[in-house]
DNA sequence: GCCGATCATTAGTCTCCTCTAACTACCGGT
DNA sequence: ACCGGTAGTTAGAGGAGACTAATGATCGGC
């Protein structure tokens, strides 16, 4: 935490869990998955009572509202700290690949870390260092200035036909393990990969990257994400 | 403020301020001033009374004794945590300096934070991503493994004759209006200075850097420090 | 030897973050 | 209608860190 970033305005202070909360809703809310209590909790690592605690004070704070199910939505105030927050992780993760090689499965727990302790004026010197990149090495965009964050998550390749092309485009960062083996496999943004079959029942996606053929089970099919182009 | 880095061996917790505690405590007794609770209080930004406890609960932990008066002086188990942090401190300085081009005076603070933020990991990255230096951008020395710190001040140059001549190794970096002034003077580690005259009773001293002869304070001579060659 | 200034500590409060344990609300299945 | 499980919240507690106000200790000056 960087003493000068504090949430004047809603009169709640720029905490570690409070900017890692915005971000965790941000991210999940653009993903489109349902963002309750026992959620955010496990990607928190906190327990649930942390996590509705914490929820009625960013509701309380006007950066939150509770939708029906007990689910939680940022406002437009809310959405627009989380972004600055998204911005800080993503240009952190850039930088940490690009500048120190730090692998793509470790760059989210460092800038995690990292995030909250970035002065502004630091982040912008960042920024124009790596040439103010577009994308994370997960392939998700930079969040800049107030211009509309292009938070398309594309296709999931589990959706793509038997027989079709596949570009990756972004790869979910929160699975470390997961990571490492898909770049084992070759597959990260920019690569196309060739669907070559699908066993019915859940059963494993057959792909082809160059030349080798993989059995990719849904938890892996499921954090890659593009387009399907053939 | 990792979560891998806490002082089991003490049942401590490894936060902020106990780091920033503890690094203070060194520096400034390696510079052989009184580590008196105002002079912390003054240095952290903190109270008086929040120094107060955190000394006893240091002192409790085993990583701090208190001399006689009043004065806080660290046990070897306290020191080696303290060097730990002013490694972590200075090698983030050297990057920020080298990598980002960060201005001497702006990288005490952004370190100050970022020091409790990295991973050993990433550090050891950042050590050799810079080729394992040896100092700082102030002429700080980096402490590395367990080997002996030239913790080594010098002279300091208000100590520094009429007519001789004198090669700055360190600045003290606690003041950024100090360093910046120092730095459009041309004074910095490594530049030598002619020390031309001095005015008594705590007058200016003089001193030539290149052809520019200038007059020092009290406050500037006390932060520059090195070695009388002439 | 007293007086005031300075310094340190104690006392009392506050906020933030976290937990466990208990309770409640809901939902599906029988 | 009931029962059990899951999800969410409430209740209660504790640690860390910060503050102000009051108190205690120390020391120099006169
Ligand atoms: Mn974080
Ligand atoms: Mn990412
Ligand atoms: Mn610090
Ligand atoms: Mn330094």
């Amino acid at each position: 935490m960087i003493g000068d970033r504090v949430l004047d305005c809603c009169a709640l202070p720029h905490t570690s869990a409070v900017e890692d909360t915005l971000r965790v809703v941000f991210v999940r809310a653009g993903r489109s998955e349902p963002v309750s209590t026992s959620a955010l909790a496990d990607a928190l690592h906190v327990s649930a009572p942390t996590v509705s605690i914490m929820l009625k004070r960013l509701t309380a704070a006007g950066l939150l509202r509770r939708t029906d199910g007990h689910l939680a939505a940022l406002t437009d105030h809310g959405a627009a700290h989380a972004r600055d927050v998204v911005r800080r992780h993503r240009l952190l993760e850039a930088f940490l690949a690009q500048e120190l090689g730090v692998p793509w499965d470790e760059v989210h727990a460092e800038a995690d870390a990292l995030e909250h302790a970035v002065s502004d004026r630091l982040l912008d010197r960042i920024d124009r260092h790596l040439g103010r990149p577009e994308r994370d090495p997960h392939g998700d965009p930079i969040p800049r200035g107030t211009g509309g964050l292009d938070e398309d998550w594309g296709v999931r390749l589990d959706a793509a036909p038997a027989g079709s092309a596949f570009d990756v485009e972004r790869v979910y960062d929160r699975d470390s393990a997961a990571l490492r083996y898909l770049a084992d496999l070759g597959i990260h943004p920019g690569v196309r990969i060739d669907v070559t079959g699908r066993q019915p029942f859940g059963g494993p996606l057959w792909v082809r990257i160059g030349t080798i053929e993989h059995a990719l089970g849904d938890p892996l099919t499921h954090l890659v994400h593009g387009r399907v182009v053939a």
